[in-house]
DNA sequence: ATGACATATGAGATATGA
């Protein structure tokens, strides 16, 4: 099974992408973030055309995720359990049947948290806590688990062209990372990372600002999360670099991994 | 630090992103 997870920044500004990469790609199942609509202007009937169905927890303007499959989706949660106030779409989860077997997806928009003195901070960590709580939820299950999304979190120095440009940025600082690690230590494994254990410049992120893209300086933010039964099964990842340089690109390239 | 780009909203300027 090839599982995608891609943050879009508009799924209806960069559909032109989104369809080209899907036609050139064929993942069967991917996760989308920042979809930046609300479910009803889903482009729905473009992804059918492709031979995909979509499961949406979409929002106006800002953040919304969305999982298309070209295997039928069941069991769809929508929102991260664990505070019925939090009106940000950041999460939905589904189960992907693949005949005989099947497979927990989740789409994840952490939140980006800065600047860190204002309450954007405490939403990103207490976010975490909540999607440590859920995870630990689902692992009780043992069953294969993949947690795939813009986590905003670069993990560590190695996952950043210029280390030195995140200090104190809510993507890079230690109490972040601290409880990503923390959350790793649940017993997820980050699947880039687990098959490319040194491998620097390799990034999902690269900003519009500043000549980001053509100067390489990027960061990996994009994860990949999987339960033990999951990491079983992995047999590549790798990143979409070349998605960066087309035409009215998203700022963020897909992950896909094999399973 | 700010906000050089980019997006959505809505019709100019502002909020948000990472």
């Amino acid at each position: 099974m090839r599982v995608a997870t891609w943050n879009v920044n508009s799924v209806k500004a960069h559909l032109e992408a989104v369809t080209r990469w899907l036609s050139e790609a064929k993942p069967d199942v991917v996760c989308l973030q920042e979809i930046k609509c609300e479910d009803q202007n889903f482009p729905s009937a473009v992804f059918e055309e492709l031979h995909y169905s979509a499961a949406v927890f979409g929002q106006k303007t800002y953040n919304g995720v969305a999982i298309l499959s070209k295997l039928p989706l069941e069991n769809i949660v929508r929102g991260l359990p664990g505070d019925t106030s939090d009106e940000q779409s950041r999460y939905i989860q589904a189960t992907v049947v693949d005949g005989s077997r099947s497979a927990t997806v989740a789409s994840i928009y952490l939140p980006n948290g800065n600047p860190p003195d204002t309450p954007k901070y405490p939403y990103k960590l207490a976010w975490i806590d909540r999607l440590m709580a859920h995870t630990k939820d689902l692992l009780k299950q043992e069953e294969a688990l993949v947690l795939a999304g813009d986590y905003n979190v670069i993990p560590k120095a190695l996952d950043a062209k210029i280390p030195s440009q995140w200090m104190g940025d809510a993507l890079f600082l230690p109490a972040t990372r601290a409880k990503f690690q923390e959350l790793e230590a649940l017993g997820l494994t980050d699947a880039f990372r687990a098959l490319h254990s040194t491998a620097g410049d390799q990034y999902t992120f690269f900003d519009y600002q500043a000549g980001a893209w053509q100067k390489g300086n990027g960061i990996r933010i994009d994860h990949m999360m999987l339960s033990p039964q999951a990491a079983d099964l992995l047999v590549s990842a790798h990143i979409e670099k070349h998605v960066r340089g087309w035409e009215k690109p998203s700022d963020h390239v897909p992950l896909v991994v094999e399973l």
